[in-house]
DNA sequence: GTAAGCGTTCCCCCTGGGGGAAGGTAAAGA
DNA sequence: TCTTTACCTTCCCCCAGGGGGAACGCTTAC
């Protein structure tokens, strides 16, 4: 099937399709007469895997990382838990992160009349004051 | 003084701040002789200002509002509360996503057994079966 | 004089594609 | 058969927020 086919089967643009096409990630055939990239149901199921796991925010070289292992019909399942546990504490810290700013902008933010008046303790804060 | 004093009075690096000045978000006056860059306290100031804002999360584009409203003495506090609520908001969302993230990729990771054996839940839901 | 340590501009690199131009192709209707 | 429309191709520039390094100038101290 054509490119457009394949995007809207796998959930992504043709766009990203392409792009995955080029970066080698997910490569079809290509038809000799016109050129265009030719995609099989292989192909597509390929696609859906990158795309969910692009959801599950892995990196697009995570992805790479993974469909390798998928492709491996006889690669241990630790290495794919490991890249996975790797991912949940990148998760976690980002968590801790967006928490402890959350906490300080909240604080600031109720600090503030957020009135008429100029005077405003989220820019005191920022200024260093 | 010049741009490395700068840079280190404000803990940023000194491409970051000369970056801030190709942008126009903070803009010191120019060296005639030398054509060097000539930070002054003001611009020093600024560059904490917009470095504790970065900090907090605000874009480049949202540090230069702030910024705008940091110099504006007779601004009411209300809009500074609103781009502030504004991140807030912003924060929660994507903790509400970073959550369930975890939690699907928790659930899959406790399902798969990591050993060398090459049955994986983690790949066998990625790739939809 | 010269070497270190500043400064300058310039350009390419990263992530993960989006937008659109210019031009070739395919399938269906009049 | 002609035309229209939808699709495909490659090509290039664009976004944030800078990082890395080349090639070159200035200054300051030894």
């Amino acid at each position: 099937m054509r490119i457009g086919e394949a995007a809207r089967r796998a959930g992504l643009t043709v766009k990203t399709v392409r792009y995955y096409a080029n970066i080698g990630m997910v490569t079809p055939r290509q038809d000799a007469a016109t050129g265009y990239r030719d995609y099989g149901e292989e192909d597509v199921a390929k696609l859906q895997f990158v795309g969910k796991a692009r959801r599950f925010d892995f990196s697009v070289e995570e992805c790479r990382e993974l469909l390798g292992l998928y492709e491996d019909r006889n690669r241990p399942s630790r290495e794919v838990k490991a890249l996975t546990m790797k991912k949940i504490g990148e998760i976690d810290a980002r968590l801790a992160e967006l928490r402890s700013l959350k906490d300080e902008l909240s604080g600031l933010a109720s600090a503030c009349d957020g009135d008429s008046r100029p005077d405003c303790p989220i820019l005191n804060a920022l200024s260093g004051k």
